[in-house]
DNA sequence: CAGTGTCAAGGTGGA
DNA sequence: TCCACCTTGACACTG
């Protein structure tokens, strides 16, 4: 079991995913920002080492618009060696590393220019993953997309659109049921069809959900993932006290997690913790977890 | 230099 | 048909 947190390092006092705007792009200016963002990175990665938090999600915005096409410059042979050493690090600690492609990133459009720069953005997330050198343990997570109107037809579009995909994206791709759209029980279908597998978010789950207790949503989703996938991924997060429902909680409550840790034992999950305040919970987290017994340093 | 409007990209649901 | 909302930080313009 690894515990990670998405993103964002509170503690370190620098961001891996500074940005500019695209009125004010040029290649010098990519490159500069580029170039902080890894060294950033780099530092949250040893941060996260230090305190035995081996999962890290890395933020969509690593390379400011990656995937637009105003982005000429070849960072990926420019940065060439600052990937390379920042995947050995990831490798040699054990560690492991995913990444979440936001709401722009719809493979079930019906307009496919959605769709064109939906497939060009998970290229994209392929592109940062590989010049690292991870292999398909490291995944990169969507969601089923929009509805349409349709759900049926748009679960079928998911399936087409899905098979169409690089190999370089497929490798990486999993499913994650959402808040308010597609539940576990959609992703297992669509499983199903594809082979594609499912990434379970506890949260979403417990908003929107299809009739599975956790310990039953755990084992099944885990079910989808093949060996060279690597350990089964869960998001993570409960309802923030007095919030809009959905809403994450701004900082882990400990009895719930250690009641969700005994849920799902003895099950080996990799578990992504989505609350407010990051690393802070994350730490709290892998303390609750190695009382638990299920936490094993590499 | 502080305050603040705005930022590549989409879908949904209410008015 | 249009707009707020989702959710979030921080860029970059204004005064």
């Amino acid at each position: 079991m690894k515990i990670g947190y998405p993103c964002i390092n509170r503690s370190i006092g620098c961001s891996s995913g500074r940005t500019f705007r695209l009125a004010s792009y040029s290649c010098e200016r990519l490159e500069a920002t580029l170039n902080e963002n890894l060294r950033c990175l780099d530092a949250i990665l040893r941060f996260n080492l230090e305190a035995e938090i081996l999962f890290f999600r890395i933020t969509s915005d690593l390379v400011p618009f990656g995937s637009h096409p105003i982005c000429t410059a070849p960072w990926q042979e420019t940065f060439a060696g600052e990937f390379s050493d920042i995947g050995r690090f990831i490798r040699e600690h054990n560690m492991r590393v995913s990444m979440h492609p936001d709401q722009f990133v719809i493979i079930n459009a019906k307009d496919p220019e959605i769709i064109g720069r939906s497939v060009a953005e998970l290229r994209y997330h392929a592109a940062v993953l590989d010049a690292m050198h991870l292999d398909r343990t490291a995944k990169i997570q969507i969601h089923v997309g929009g509805v349409y109107g349709d759900r049926e037809a748009s679960m079928e579009r998911f399936s087409r659109e899905y098979s169409r995909l690089d190999e370089s994206i497929l490798r990486r791709l999993v499913v994650e049921n959402d808040d308010s759209r597609y539940t576990l029980t959609d992703c297992l279908r669509i499983h199903e069809e594809t082979d594609i597998p499912v990434l379970f978010d506890v949260f979403h789950h417990t908003v929107n959900h299809s009739g599975e207790g956790v310990a039953e949503a755990v084992a099944r989703s885990g079910a989808t993932w093949r060996p060279d996938d690597g350990i089964p991924m869960i998001d993570y997060s409960t309802q923030m006290p007095g919030g809009r429902k959905g809403r994450h909680a701004e900082s882990l409550d400990p009895a719930l997690f250690s009641q969700f840790l005994s849920q799902t034992a003895p099950t080996d999950i990799d578990i992504m913790l989505e609350i407010k305040d990051k690393e802070k919970s994350a730490l709290v987290a892998v303390g609750i977890a190695r009382a638990d017994g299920r936490f094993r340093l590499p």
